[in-house]
DNA sequence: GCTCAAATTCTGTTTACATC
DNA sequence: GATGTAAACAGAATTTGAGC
């Protein structure tokens, strides 16, 4: 028993004709009249009584009519709702950030898609990079953007396009002697340092302590801050150095009230990523960000 | 786990015939 | 003549199983 039977029953039922049914539903009139006889097989009743030329329903069809009517309402709302939620899903695309992108990357982006894709609609969701990954496998969201580190990079499970390269840079406030110095610091010089650093969980601490270790030097950390922004005012005061990604401090480098010191030596950083399901699984709005994004930074 | 061919099932059409 | 039913048939869709 299916829709297309029930169809026919009613369709039967208003025209009180197999014929004048076959016709409105494009069936030929056989077709029509095997689906009633499997409709009337199903429920183990006569749905209709011929007379003469004439058919007539009988009790039970009688009793199947309204049911069958909202069956097929039914039917119709739910066929409406799933090609309502298809449109919608066409037209948005949820992408998952990690905190670094978030913060220095994906507003502008979002900003300059959406100018040039209005119809699109864009939600953003933030977590760290593993969190973004297991989001992405779930499809609860469709688009990463992660900062990936050369230890990484390989373990990536999806489609992955490098779009920009942030190199860890020193960074001191404008009034610390080595904004000033004529000189690059020495590796003793750094060594001898205060620093404002990330906690040690983090990506870009754990990077700075091998970078460290690597050297022979020993890492003197004054404050341990998870705030990034914390950080740079920390730094901006004067209490100590910091190491950051290039993208974060660049506003306030460019303000002046930052400083980035050249330190030749300083040779890690990370790659921001954008990272997807094959691209046959993407609905099209997905793809149109995707294309959007690898263009600006590819 | 994937691919592909064969077998099976499903659905509809055509044709012949019965009933009114 | 109009309409419905039954049988034979065709094509499409689905299932199954072998091979890789």
């Amino acid at each position: 028993m299916d829709v297309i039977k029930l169809k026919a029953f009613c369709t039967v039922a208003a025209l009180r004709s197999i014929s004048k049914a076959a016709e409105v539903l494009y069936y030929t009139q056989p077709a029509v009249s095997a689906q009633i006889r499997e409709l009337e097989n199903a429920y183990g009743a006569r749905l209709f009584r011929r007379v003469g030329q004439q058919l007539d329903l009988t009790v039970a069809g009688e009793a199947l009519l309204p049911q069958a009517t909202q069956l097929l309402e039914t039917f119709e709302l739910s066929r409406q709702v799933v090609a309502d939620t298809v449109e919608q899903a066409q037209k948005t695309v949820t992408l998952g950030a990690s905190t670094m992108p978030v913060t220095h990357l994906v507003p502008e982006l979002i900003a300059s898609f959406q100018r040039s894709h209005p119809g699109i609609t864009v939600s953003l969701v933030t977590g760290s990079a593993a969190q973004i990954e297991h989001m992405i496998i779930t499809g609860d969201v469709d688009v990463g953007i992660l900062g990936r580190t050369g230890a990484t990079r390989g373990k990536v499970r999806f489609i992955q396009h490098d779009l920009l390269y942030d190199p860890l840079v020193v960074v001191a406030g404008s009034s610390h002697p080595w904004a000033e110095a004529e000189k690059p610091p020495s590796l003793k010089e750094i060594g001898q340092e205060r620093y404002v650093l990330p906690p040690a969980n983090t990506l870009t601490r754990r990077f700075v302590e091998k970078w460290f270790r690597r050297h022979g030097l020993h890492l003197d950390v004054a404050y341990e801050l998870i705030n990034t922004e914390a950080i740079k005012r920390m730094v901006m005061q004067g209490h100590g150095v910091t190491i950051l990604g290039n993208l974060v401090v660049a506003q306030e480098v460019e303000a002046g009230w930052l400083r980035k010191i050249p330190c030749e030596p300083l040779d890690i950083g990370r790659t921001i990523c954008l990272v997807h399901q094959q691209e046959s699984e993407l609905p099209s709005a997905v793809c149109d960000f995707c294309n959007f994004v690898t263009e600006q930074y590819g």
